[in-house]
Parts: C-alpha cells; sequence; structure tokens
DNA sequence: CCAAAATATTCCAATATGTGGAACTCAGTT
DNA sequence: AACTGAGTTCCACATATTGGAATATTTTGG
C-alpha cells in the first residue's frame, strides 16, 4: 500500500508537472536546468521532459540563455481567475468603502492552507499597475488577515493548519511559538479582531477582521494597513470596528448572494 | 505514424490537462461537469479524472453546487508571472512617459499566435485594481496592437498566424477579409504606425507601434487609446510620432538589456 | 412519496504515457 | 587535444491514464 504523502505532492503526472511550474514560477530569479534539477527530486531525464512540455504549454518560456521563467499563458489564466472570482467581486466594495473611512491600505484575503492568498487590494493614489501583492502568498501566521481567518476554525481544521507551520521569525515581533500563537488566536476569537503589530514587515501595522461562512468552506479576512510611524495603536484600535463591521456586510452579503443557489 | 495535429494539441497529459483548464477558467460562466463534457472531446470517465486532478492541484475549485470555477493556485502563479516580466519591466517607465505626454490609456501587449497578450495597461486617474484587461487576450488582427506586431513577421511567420485565423466581426469598421487585411499590413510597414478606428470595440479608437527584436523571439506593441467622441483622426496621427518613438525606445532599451548577456 | 430521468462518480483491464539510468552532444576550459 | 560541466536524447520498463460500462446520486414530475 502506498503511503499517503505528508500534505501536498502528487496527483499523478499533472501534479509533478505543477511542483516543477511552480518552482520555476515562484523563483524570485531565472532558473537554468541545472537549478531546478538541484531543488527538484526528479532525475535527469525526467525534469528534462517535464520541462519540455511545460514550455511548450506555455506555462513557462526557455529563453535563448537556456533560463526558465514563467510564462504568458499564467496571465491569461489568471486574469481570468481574478475577474471571475465572486468572493471578489461581492467585497470589492466595501473594501472601497473601508478604504475611504480610514485613508489607508486594505486587503482582502482567503485562508489556503497554512497561507493567506491576497484577492484584492485597495490602495491610496498609487500608479496602480497591477499590484504584484494580488495573488501574493504570505504565511498565514503573522499576518492581521491570517491570524484573524485562523481565529475562525474549529479545533480539528486548526490542528491540521497548525501541523508543520513554520514558526518563522521575520521582525522582532513575530510569534515565533505555537503555544504563545494559540493564545493569540484565543485573544482574537474573543475580540473578533486581529492586530499584526509589526509581526510580518518591519514598520508595517494592521487590524483586521475575519470573514467565513457556517461551513467554513470560505475562510477569509479584511484588514487595513499602515506605516508604523504613522499608525499609532490606538489608531488601530480606533479603526477595530470599522474593520469589523466591514467583514459584517461582507459576510452579510455573501450569505444572501451564495447561500440560497446552492 | 500519428498524423500531427493542426496547431495546439497535446504535450500529453499535460496538454489535456491544460486544455481541459482553459475550457472551464475561460469561459465567461461556472460550468457543470456536463457543460464541460460537451465542449471536450474526452470520454466521460477521463474528464471526470482530469477535472478532479485539476481541483485537487488547486488550479480549478468545486463549489458545492458542481459548478467548476477557476482556482487560487492560478492567481498565485500569475501575480509571479507579471512580476518578473522583464520586457514588461523594461517597458513601464515607457509607458507611463507615453501618458503623460497624451494623457491618454496606454497599452503594451505581446503577441502570442493569433491572439495580443496585455502585459500591461497605464491609464488615467482609474481606481485601479488589478485591472482585468491584464493578461487579457484579444484578437490580434482588430486591435491596434495586434496589426502592429502582425506587421513585423517575415512571410512564414505571418502565414502561419494567418492560417486559420478567424476574421469576425466586432464592430463596423472590423476588417472581415483577408486580402484586405494583408493590404493594410503593407501599408502599417510602410508607416511603422498601425491605427484601430472602432475595428474591435465601438468608440474606441487607438494608434499603435511595433516593438520587435532581429530575431522576432520577440513581437510586441505599444498604443494609445482613447474614445472616439474626444480623439478624432488629427489626433491619433499627432500622436503617431509619439507612440513610434516610444516603441523605437522601448526596443533600444531590451536589445541593451536582454541582448548582450545572451 | 415514489418512479423515471438526468447527472455525477467509480471501476478496471488494456495500453498509451511517462520514467529514469545511461549514453551522447555541445560549449567553454585547462 | 583531452577535460569538465551543462544540456539533450534514447529506449526497455513500469505505471498512470484511458474509456466504456456499471453504479451512485441528485433532480424532476406524476
Amino acid at each position: 500500500m502506498e503511503m499517503e504523502r505528508g500534505g501536498e505532492g502528487g496527483t499523478g503526472t499533472l501534479g509533478k508537472a505543477m511542483a516543477v511550474l511552480e518552482t520555476v514560477a515562484l523563483s524570485d530569479r531565472p532558473l537554468r536546468f541545472t537549478d531546478v534539477l538541484a531543488v527538484s527530486d526528479q532525475p535527469r531525464g525526467t525534469l528534462h521532459r517535464q520541462l519540455s512540455h511545460l514550455v511548450q504549454e506555455g506555462l513557462l518560456e526557455l529563453r535563448p540563455d537556456h533560463a526558465y521563467v514563467p510564462g504568458l499563458r499564467l496571465l491569461k489564466l489568471a486574469s481570468a481567475s481574478w475577474a471571475r472570482n465572486e468572493i471578489r467581486a461581492v467585497a470589492a466594495p466595501f473594501l472601497e468603502a473601508l478604504h475611504r473611512q480610514t485613508g489607508e491600505t486594505v486587503h482582502f484575503g482567503v485562508l489556503r492552507g497554512r497561507e493567506i492568498i491576497y484577492l484584492d487590494k485597495v490602495e491610496s493614489r498609487q500608479a496602480v499597475r497591477m499590484n504584484s501583492q494580488i495573488g501574493n502568498a504570505s504565511p498565514a501566521f503573522c499576518t492581521g488577515v491570517g491570524k484573524a481567518a485562523l481565529s475562525t476554525l474549529d479545533a480539528e481544521a486548526l490542528e491540521a493548519a497548525l501541523a508543520g507551520m513554520e514558526f518563522r521569525r521575520f521582525t522582532p515581533h513575530t510569534i515565533t511559538d505555537r503555544s504563545s500563537f494559540i493564545a493569540e488566536l484565543d485573544l482574537i476569537r474573543q475580540s473578533g479582531i486581529a492586530f499584526d503589530r509589526e509581526e510580518h514587515e518591519p514598520g508595517i501595522r494592521c487590524v483586521a477582521a475575519p470573514i467565513y461562512d457556517e461551513s467554513r468552506s470560505l475562510v477569509a479576512g479584511v484588514s487595513v494597513t499602515g506605516p508604523a510611524y504613522r499608525v499609532s495603536d490606538a489608531q488601530l484600535s480606533q479603526w477595530a470596528p470599522l474593520v469589523g463591521e466591514a467583514a459584517r456586510a461582507i459576510m452579510g452579503e455573501l450569505s444572501a448572494r451564495l447561500g440560497p443557489q446552492r
């Protein structure tokens, strides 16, 4: 009998191909064949064919200098994925309202395993460009949105998320042990509000609230973020009710829009 | 001996999986199993397993009402794809300059087969949001950027692009037959400038110029776009030199930045 | 409330596909 | 010219995919 692998791994061929794709696409620099080989556990011949297939499919691109970079087909797929996301569409107007009320950056992200994936971001007068943050994954345990989301999980789901969670230190304020983290979640659960006081990025503070449905098939969060020099603790606390209200409003709209039609 | 398929098709298993993924992700509404079955040429059992695998990999999501929608993993991959695109990064400052000079929306897209994939867009004071246009694919034959790009292809590559091109009518001004289109390309080749006078979207005009490298491994275009009521033909002609200059500047920078290190 | 119909899911023998160790090629060096 | 290191190709073998048909589930409507 084949042992189930620890978490992700292999939907047969596709799973392996995706693992390779992600290695290359999420790396911060172009990788050459040997670079990929070094981090992959596939044998030479196999890996080479997998990369070739990914290139043929337009998911990767092989530059003349033999470096693999993300292909254009990914963009095409992603824009569809973003544009058609109903949860994002429902939340958008509330995020904008929250931004107008606070004047600071508003984030909206969903929990996926141990990560938060940002679906939307509303920020100041920024020459927006497709913000590279959108679609980005951040660790859940040290972000406001992530902690808010985790606080809504039941014992079993939380255990699954915590299992193997790496409490990596990003800043001096990062919570780096499991028991402190569980205590923090208790606090968040009581107040319905999560704070991130420079736990993920130095100089960045935020206040967040959870968004979820009864079945916990959706676990997400919304936050207001600002630079520490401009945003005091008192300021965060003052925004808390607004953030909580936005979260409740989004939940209400979600259950109204998505609930019935099931 | 297996006959080579007409164009796209099958890198074995991965190719088929991607075809299914694209069917679902690029559809404008959630598809249920039978919907996908109807447009796919795969047998029931096969298709079902392919969809299951895509769901397991997070590329698709299966909602409780049995509808398949694009998954979050696509977003994660895409943001990397966009953020790390060197061509886009090189072009960005020139696009912004062009926007400042004209005050209208600037597009930048690359040719991929018969489509233009938009890599960037700089527009007026728009509450940007991750513009759904980015990553979008439009037909090359009826867009300014697309026609500019096609005009740089040699006979062989152009033939490949034209083969099987559907000259679908989008507006009364769309060029809908091959010979008129080839004549149009000749014109563009001579002037180095392409106009789109409401050929794709009613009420939308643009002027575009091609961007390419010697080897034609990169074929792209840049354009300035505006609403017909505000942008006259004379205005477009007046912008043409600016657009051409921007294109040349981008090409210069590209050859300087990407050329040597090959 | 229970059949009938439509839809979704599972099964499994046949086989097309992917696997991977080893051989080969093609720079760029020493 | 021999050597190193990277990339690419090969092919007997193993296995994941295939797909027709059976089964399960949900929906319809009488």
